[in-house]
DNA sequence: ACTTGCAGTTCCATTCAATGGAACTTAGTT
DNA sequence: AACTAAGTTCCATTGAATGGAACTGCAAGT
């Protein structure tokens, strides 16, 4: 814990009184506000932290909403960052010059000494963290995070699929491109519609080697006690090494832990 | 590799006539666009891949730029993400809700199964991956990338600031805080100047709890050829299981792996 | 050496998006 | 019911952003 939670941003903003002028400089700049409150932050705390008035906030907010850079909870009245910022983000790290090229590097020194190796670069007179190994296993990532893909040929993809409300889930279908990427992909709506009626019965879905040769997987969704979906789960492994009835008797555990996270979503709603 | 390497975006962009009026949407656009590219853009890549004039783009580019959200290599004539999107990345990735709550539950998927454990959510009818767990220990991550942390009190702050030009330290440590995190931390200038000194002949630094107590860390800096600071390399550890004199002599295995990065950035850089 | 073409930047008059003070709505409180 | 706080909408004003065109710099072709 304290090896891998001591990298708290401490130092201060360096302050110094930002232009503001604009548009783009007041986006970014609310951007960072919002960030840098770390949890969901209400209209007033932004305001707080922002010399920008009210009636500007208030547009930007919403205008940033609407470019998937926020994320508006109806519920608890916060903005959040948004899913656009994860996939810039995803983009950003992975062209960041020295991390690929360190990667093999500080795969090496993680093994060799059994400690954990940082990757840095200095930003603004800061130490910027661009990559970290720990030899342990632990530990999140960003490898996958940030990514995204198909949903009507994935396991996740489908189980979310299954659970939207039939008007959400028309449109998404009809959103899909059906491209095929093996045999086993289904490439019509009415086959992926089929499927997901499925799905929706048993509880979960597979991804039988239906986006990538050999790769197969169970998936089960993340749903809200309202029933709204909220995410996915799913284990994944290869034919060579399981099966899909093998995945499948792991679909009542992965339920289980789906639940789990809805609640433990909740209470953080609450909290 | 299959595994984690399968998740390429491969769908095209909802491509639907963008809006495009107000700045804000062409800022972001354009981030998308140089993110889109996947490696370094030059002017004409993102020109050919965005339907604003020249004089627009040219401006929205180093407007970017000033903001840190792009940053242009003089060397290459390219644009690419810039670091400040790493750390709003990094604060994106921490507060999208499920993340945090499905952590120790994808943890347990992971041991348990002995398999790969993505988590997910649907953005735009597509796949976004949220995270991801693989059972061996292989992995880039992403719970320090985008941390930001003080220059002054870390092995790779001061490995980075020891090489900088002369003009440039001195700013640098202008700007630290100089914050006393533990009985270890350098409180002054003259202090750290003095540390820097020493780095510099030795050629890597140490963090001797200066930051955190019972932390200690080796850190080498990653210079170009011209001398230039690229970055920093640490291998960290305690004071309960080693010690500096330990670290100490992992240093030239570190010196090694820092000049491997920066033959490999460099070859990155022509190819 | 001269020319042509391409890549990117600067100019500047125009325009429309952004602005912000104030009024207004909504929700919560005494 | 009156009051306060939180947030949104209004609208006349303004200046930031715009983009066609002219310009610069560079490299390849003749």
């Amino acid at each position: 814990m304290s090896l891998s939670e001591d990298l708290k941003s401490e130092e201060n903003e360096s302050s110094s009184e930002l232009d503001l002028t604009s548009p783009i400089s007041r986006a970014f700049h609310v951007l960072d506000v919002v960030a840098g409150f770390g949890g969901p932050a209400r209209f007033a705390d932004v305001q707080k932290a922002s010399p920008l008035p009210k009636a500007t906030l208030s547009r930007m907010l919403r205008q940033l909403e609407g470019e998937g850079m926020l994320i508006f909870d109806e519920g608890s009245q916060r903005y959040r960052l948004g899913l656009r910022l994860i996939r810039l983000a995803h983009a950003a790290w992975e062209s960041a010059s020295l991390v690929e090229v360190a990667r093999p590097v500080i795969d090496a020194l993680a093994e060799r000494f059994g400690m954990t190796v940082h990757l840095a670069c200095l930003d603004a007179f800061q130490v910027l963290y661009l990559d970290k190994r720990v030899p342990r296993p632990i530990i999140r990532m960003f490898s996958s995070p940030g990514r995204i893909g198909p949903a009507y040929c994935t396991g996740v993809g489908k189980a979310m699929l299954a659970f939207l409300p039939d008007r959400d889930r028309e449109e998404a279908i009809a959103r899909q491109s059906f491209t095929r990427h093996t045999p086993h992909t289904l490439t019509t709506p009415e086959a992926l519609r089929a499927v997901l009626a499925t799905i929706r019965e048993r509880g979960f879905a597979f991804d039988d080697e239906e986006h990538e040769n050999t790769i197969i997987c169970v998936a089960v969704p993340i749903l809200a006690p309202g029933g709204a979906v909220l995410g996915a789960l799913s284990v994944t492994t290869t034919t060579h090494v399981s099966s899909l009835d093998a995945l499948a008797a792991m679909a009542p555990v992965l339920k289980g832990a789906a639940a789990d996270i809805a609640t433990a979503a909740r209470m953080q709603m609450l909290g």
